[in-house]
DNA sequence: GCCGTTTTCGGCCCGACTGTTTTCAGTCG
């Protein structure tokens, strides 16, 4: 039982109460409850076995019986009374955009709607325009919104949206009058997909702002506009939500734009308790004047609390250790010194050469960088022999840079499905950087696939654990494999887990680094290039360990060169007199 | 349905925009 079918199993009640017109608080309460189900980094079902579900914030005894019931039955009575009252297809109009449960439940009852096609059918014949409350207009947004339902693609992943906010940014800072613009939501969180972008701008004529907004280049439509808003659709798809602030609220509203939606409650509650109001304009004690709302760390110290970085504002505890006064020192780009996954020519799908990938990384400020190509199993991957080749091409080459960068002789061996690893013991014992990633069979059982990690790890081979889950956002699920077991022998053996940058990958998730740092695991940020580009990704993975609450000291490489070797050293397995390889002798 | 720095009962975050009304309900973020 994954946790997101519990997700999906509470949120669907929640919509259920909504078409039944249930207490509107009753059903708040069932989607804070799968907020906080979503945001588990535990297996649910392990709560439940545990009898600790009760014990989590939101979940009472109700929600706490609901959801036992669901996890070892599959369902539960709840959401199958609730579905006796309600036809399957008018849960689906719920996805439609400006179609909420008071519409759906409308076009149900008095028209008979049951389907998408349906009240699409509805839309173009008038016979919507005839119920209370629903004109020509809302008519014709319903029939688009379906087209649009039709063709919908899900969030973006945070590097394809960035650019675009950027850009938009660059340009809003531009316009006369604007004295402030930044990108809040979730591109500010730097959360691995956004579904839209929000702008703010702080500006002493609004109107100006909210007219040059819709003609900036790549704007599509404009979808809403008011005095001081206005969204619009960018070509690429994008929706865009643009909010004007005078400059004594911009503080403010970047902290409410920011959200998340649970950590703004858990501030807006913590404020009342305290007798205070805050919106995005400011925070304002009982008499209504405002005692904060120019500067985002006013709105925070006016609540008692110290300024908490975007990417912890998920409501996952960060209040707390904020009063407490122990928020996590993020780790910072700068932080890191070297970079310990990164492939060459030499790999059949990479591009770069040694000098190139060294000059690169000299740009990018690193001191080190562990060249890390494939094992034989891939296509033109490395065996044995051209590996020791490669090895001795990489000590040459280090020679000569003279420590600008360092370059580190290592491989991305393959973890076969047996769990051993794809190349000889010998020469993987002469590697000064040993990442091994599983790349095939993909589809193996939960149990199958730990044991074949844990045996890899337990070769005494292995100083990192490559992207750990296997996923590719929005393409790949991860595969199912049991994180807890593996950090525990990971501790055991000394191994690393990597936090893979490739913007498709970001695996480990940040949950997981949050979990891997309470399980006493060391962790890498490497960018898993296949061109010299690619070293930039690493910010990419910085922004997954900040929001695993990462500091510079969780983090390996981080560590100057010496310190890393230090903890990279083992135990020789393999006599070193018995790896001469062929036409590499001095 | 949840929860307690005002509460074991009675509250629950707050505001902008649209469309259809003629004062506001619904949706969204």
């Amino acid at each position: 039982m994954e946790n997101a079918e519990v997700v999906a199993m509470l949120g669907e009640i929640a919509d259920l109460l909504e078409l039944t017109d249930e207490n509107p608080f009753k059903v708040r309460a069932y989607r804070r409850a799968a907020q906080v189900v979503d945001t588990l980094p535990v297996p649910v079902a392990e709560l439940v076995r545990k009898g600790e579900l009760a014990g989590l914030p939101g979940v009472g005894t109700h929600t706490a019986e609901r959801i036992t019931q669901f996890v070892g039955a599959g369902t539960c009575d709840e959401l199958e009374r609730l579905r006796g009252k309600v036809p399957s297809g008018v849960m689906e109009l719920l996805r439609i955009e400006s179609v909420g449960p008071k519409t759906a439940a409308l076009v149900w009852k008095q028209l008979g709607i049951t389907s998408v096609d349906a009240l699409e059918e509805a839309a173009l014949s008038g016979r919507l325009s005839e119920l209370p409350r629903m004109g020509a207009k809302r008519s014709e947004a319903i029939a688009s919104a379906v087209t649009r339902h039709r063709s919908r693609k899900g969030r973006v992943p945070l590097h394809r949206a960035l650019p675009y906010a950027e850009d938009l940014v660059d340009r809003l800072r531009a316009i006369p009058g604007v004295k402030q613009a930044m990108a809040a939501g979730s591109l500010r969180r730097r959360k691995e997909t956004v579904g839209d972008l929000d702008l703010l701008v702080s500006s002493t004529n609004p109107e100006r702002v909210v007219a040059a907004f819709p003609k900036l280049p790549g704007v599509a439509t404009l979808l809403a506009q008011g005095p001081t808003k206005s969204t619009v659709r960018l070509r690429v798809g994008l929706q865009v939500d643009l909010r004007v602030l005078h400059p004594e609220s911009f503080g403010a509203a970047l902290h409410y734009f920011t959200g998340s939606k649970a950590h703004n409650i858990a501030v807006r509650t913590r404020a009342l308790h305290r007798g205070l109001k805050v919106n995005e304009y400011g925070v304002f004690d009982a008499k209504g004047r405002r005692i904060a709302g120019e500067r985002e760390e006013d709105v925070f110290r006016a609540v008692g609390l110290p300024w908490i970085p975007p990417e912890l504002r998920e409501g996952l505890g960060e209040l707390e250790a904020a009063e407490a006064g122990r928020l996590p020192e993020l780790i910072e780009e700068e932080d890191l010194r070297g970079d310990l996954h990164v492939h060459s020519e030499a790999s059949s799908d990479a591009s770069s050469s040694l000098l190139e990938l060294a000059s690169a990384a000299r740009g990018f400020g690193r001191s080190y960088l562990a060249i890390t190509d494939h094992s034989r199993s891939r296509p033109l991957g490395l065996d044995d022999a051209r590996l020791w080749e490669h090895l001795h091409t990489i000590r040459w080459m280090d020679q000569e840079l003279r420590g600008r960068p360092h370059l580190l002789a290592g491989i991305e061996v393959d973890i076969l499905p047996n769990g051993s690893l794809d190349l000889g013991d010998e020469v993987l014992s002469e590697l000064d950087c040993v990442v091994a990633s599983v790349h095939s069979r993909f589809n193996m059982s939960s149990e199958e696939m730990t044991e074949r990690i844990v045996r890899a790890l337990r070769t005494g081979l292995v100083h990192v654990l490559g992207h750990p889950s296997g996923r590719l956002i929005g393409s790949r699920d991860p595969y199912p494999y049991d994180l807890e077991r593996v950090l525990e022998v990971a501790r055991e053996q000394g191994v690393a887990l990597e936090v893979n940058a490739q913007p498709e990958r970001l695996d480990l998730t940040d949950q997981a680094c949050r979990l891997a740092k309470q399980a006493g695991v060391k962790l890498v940020i490497s960018s898993d290039s296949h061109n010299a580009q690619h070293l930039e990704n690493l910010r990419y993975g910085v922004w997954v360990a900040r929001r695993g609450w990462l500091e510079a000291g969780d983090v390996l490489n981080t560590l100057p060169l010496s310190e890393l070797r230090r903890r990279f050293r083992r135990p020789r397995r393999a006599p070193s007199w018995s790896h001469e390889a062929p036409g590499t002798s001095p």
